[in-house]
DNA sequence: ATGTCCGTAACCTACGGA
């Protein structure tokens, strides 16, 4: 089974570029992210032509997350507990449970969405107590954080910034703690591990990029192969996020 | 790195968000 996760930075404008991908990748479960539209603005005809059932929860300019799968699709959840930003969707998806997440920026340390960034990651954690240890599970996503120093360009540059505070990262380790593996993509251009770079400045033609992308998987599932799509990010009209593929081998 | 891109509301440009 080939599994993916997306930020496509809208459905809509990337639209042309992600039925060209699914063609091209043929993954079979697709976590998307930041799909900025709402449920009658997801292209849910287009992707249901190319064999895939469609989950989507959006409600407008902002956020939004789907599910797509080739191999069934069995709606679980479309909010996580407590929080009404359309952010988190879960699908049973051919024996794999499949969350795709799209974690709060946190704007600035000081701001009230960086708190509110650390509530959700909490709330995401507490679903995991209830979650089925032998249930084989995914959730991938854009989670906002550097899970190290060499998860970022130059750590020396994030002097105070988000994605790379002690608590967001103490965050996203309470996922892996639970049980899942943080899956290691082939080393990218210069060995680097980055799934987005900023459009501004040239960055991703300077290869300066961060790791806020993840899939954590449960371990009971073999991974075959992973990398970062770093094609999906060239060329007219990218996301600045690239897309991570992984080939499963569910027990 | 603050150099771009997205959608929206309201216009043909400004803004919030990332």
């Amino acid at each position: 089974m080939r599994i993916a996760t997306w930020n496509v930075n809208s459905v809509g404008a990337r639209l042309p570029r992600l039925l060209d991908w699914l063609q091209t990748r043929e993954p079979d479960v697709v976590a998307l992210q930041e799909t900025k539209t709402n449920e009658a603005g997801f292209p849910t005809a287009e992707v249901e032509a190319l064999g895939y059932q469609v989950m989507h929860v959006g409600d407008g300019r902002w956020n939004g997350v789907a599910v797509l799968s080739r191999v069934g699709l069995e709606p679980v959840s479309r909010q996580l507990p407590g929080m009404t930003e359309p952010r988190y969707a879960v699908a049973d998806c051919g024996g794999l449970r499949t969350v795709s997440v799209y974690v709060p920026n946190g704007r600035s340390v000081d701001d009230p969405h960086y708190a509110y960034k650390l509530d959700w990651f909490a709330e995401l954690r507490r679903t995991l107590d209830d979650q089925d240890p032998a249930q084989p599970l995914v959730i991938m996503g854009d989670f906002n954080v550097a899970r190290t120093d060499a998860d970022v360009w130059d750590i020396k540059k994030f002097d105070g910034s988000t994605h790379v505070t002690p608590p967001e990262r103490a965050a996203l380790e309470s996922l892996i703690d639970w049980g899942l593996v943080d899956v290691t993509a082939r080393p990218g251009k210069n060995d680097r591990p980055f799934t987005y770079w900023d459009y501004r400045a040239g960055m991703f033609h300077k290869d300066l990029g961060m790791r806020i992308d993840y899939v954590l998987l449960s371990p009971s599932v073999t991974v075959q192969d992973a990398y970062v799509d770093r094609e999906a990010r060239k060329g007219t009209g990218p996301s600045d996020h690239a897309p991570i593929v992984v080939d499963v081998t569910l027990p």
